[in-house]
DNA sequence: ATTTTGTGCTTGCATTTTGCAAGTACAAAA
DNA sequence: TTTTGTACTTGCAAAATGCAAGCACAAAAT
């Protein structure tokens, strides 16, 4: 289990997802990523020790999850759980402040800026499409 | 100066505020804190070597500044640059995470739940109180 | 059927970052 | 003119990260 330095949930959170490479990897997940070799595709370069003793992490807090693959098949795919998931919007916020306050950043794609924790979570509303902000 | 390593919006963000204890720091001065003191009375207990040095780091990366104390007198206090004050919705979005997925943790003062960057930021509308979100 | 290729890791060791304890500088208060 | 408080610095231990290489195992190629 995570030890938290204090009950903050700001403290808290960084304690669970705040080193070098956990909200990296799950960016790539937003836009896409769900195997090993394409989070080693990602810009950043991750070391392959690191990568893999990182998706144990976040597996085992339970941001996200190797869905089996069918019967007697190769190895799984990494996907968001809803928690890992409700991560999103603090992505969101990072990609708004390192765009307005770093000069060369990429603008990210769509698919990014749009993204609702509800439609990437598994068990989500997979293949629903994008609809309007709701009323109310 | 900072190295990125990639262009993307979000790991830059993180290669300046992404290692252990700037964002805590920042969370603190949003609840109120000015002083090295005020930075080491947080419930999580920074070293004091890390606190210097990254207040060092956060002052060179321009998110705070240090105001220069009147004439002659004692060492000035710590505040929030615009740029340092536009993280506040990244913690914000952190903390409601922290809460809604960790047990136990507190619930942020009000202060710092309905803080806007504009009245953070020095040079910021400071003592202009909360107004409701402007129309348009 | 047996090399070859691709994917998903593990291992060993160097480097960097963080943590802990102690000490220092310097102004204000006692 | 000691004492206190604030703001650091220094030295060394521990942990996290980085790098290069190797390994297992399945699928594809020969």
């Amino acid at each position: 289990m995570t030890k938290f330095r204090s009950p903050c949930p700001i403290a808290s959170a960084l304690d669970i997802v705040g080193d070098k490479w956990s909200l990296v990897i799950i960016r790539s997940m937003v836009v896409g990523a769900t195997s090993y070799s394409d989070f080693l595709a990602a810009p950043e370069r991750i070391a392959t020790n690191i990568l893999a003793e990182r998706l144990q992490r976040l597996e085992a807090a339970g941001l996200i999850a190797q869905r089996r693959p069918r019967k007697g098949s190769i190895r799984g795919s990494y996907a968001l759980t809803t928690k890992g998931a409700g991560l999103i919007p603090v992505l969101q916020e990072l990609a708004r402040w390192g765009q307005e306050n770093i000069p060369g950043r990429w603008t990210p794609p769509l698919r990014f800026q749009d993204a609702r924790p509800a439609d990437h979570a598994i068990g989500g509303a997979a293949g629903e499409g994008l609809r309007p902000a709701e009323p109310g």
